[in-house]
DNA sequence: CTATATAATTGTATTATACAAATATTTTCC
DNA sequence: GGAAAATATTTGTATAATACAATTATATAG
């Protein structure tokens, strides 16, 4: 199959991947950072979790989200829970605060995303959502 | 103006960035990494240009660029070209070398998408291609 | 109970990046 | 025309996110 909007997404993704990464990467959004902020997301998304499973989701090392997850428990937005079944296991789950510069951050980046996207029609917003949710779900298992 | 569209894409945008980033930042796909990935296919599209150019069009760092392309000229994917008309200006072309493996890497890209993409309509590949170009175009000068 | 496996942390190295300093050259302007 | 300022690039140094390896503490298997 060729097909000359394989090579418009390549692009263009790459183009956006290297955009966005530039302005999250090093750079703060709100007070906290990209993987402050997808770890934050995930805890408050889908509850408590430990080390190892974040780190499966992110496909990172065990060892950089331990890190991170200690970091934002310095910061007071997440908190530690030993595993009552194994003396080992601890979850993250997040604090008050956390939950507060989660809001605040995602708050920021909608505002980019709308001012990004203030010419277009609400059309073509729900097409672009629904179509990066579908990318993303055709991914998984990768 | 509330949407919800708005939180979708930036909840998607916030997963597809995750996984691309660790899927392409730290692993090379073919033989050339991310960085080196843009920097030739630039290079490759608009022609030669010097690190100014290049870190301007990448916001990044002259110094990040510098590296990057010195890198690339020792792999012997790019060569320097002196400015006629400034002592001190430089810029990069590409090389016989490196437009193969830009080549063969855009190609293994976009094996990576039409697999990702194999079981959406071409209608659904041509929205996605027009609407991350439409992004990419709206955020310019941002 | 000992050996092995496992959850998490900590040590170490690498890499991409930014900022600052240095070098070489060009431009400005008196 | 020459000194001062500006500019293009490279090189030095620091930081942060990451991976892999080693360590620690606990659990499980045989």
């Amino acid at each position: 199959m060729y097909d000359k909007y394989l090579e418009m997404i390549e692009l263009e993704l790459a183009i956006l991947i290297r955009r966005i990464t530039n302005a999250t990467n090093r750079k703060l959004i709100g007070v906290i950072d990209r993987s402050a902020y997808l770890l934050l997301h995930q805890i408050a998304t889908y509850g408590a979790a430990g080390v190892k499973a974040l780190a499966s989701e992110f496909q990172l090392d065990i060892s950089t989200v331990s890190r991170q997850a200690a970091a934002l428990e310095q910061k007071g937005y997440l908190y530690k829970i030993p595993d009552p079944t194994d003396g080992r296991a601890y979850s993250f789950q997040i604090t008050e605060s956390g939950l507060k510069v989660l809001m605040e951050t995602k708050q920021i980046r909608m505002n980019i995303i709308e001012e990004t996207t203030k010419d277009w029609t609400p059309e073509e917003r729900e097409m672009l959502g629904k179509l990066l949710r579908k990318w993303n779900q055709s991914v998984i298992g990768k």
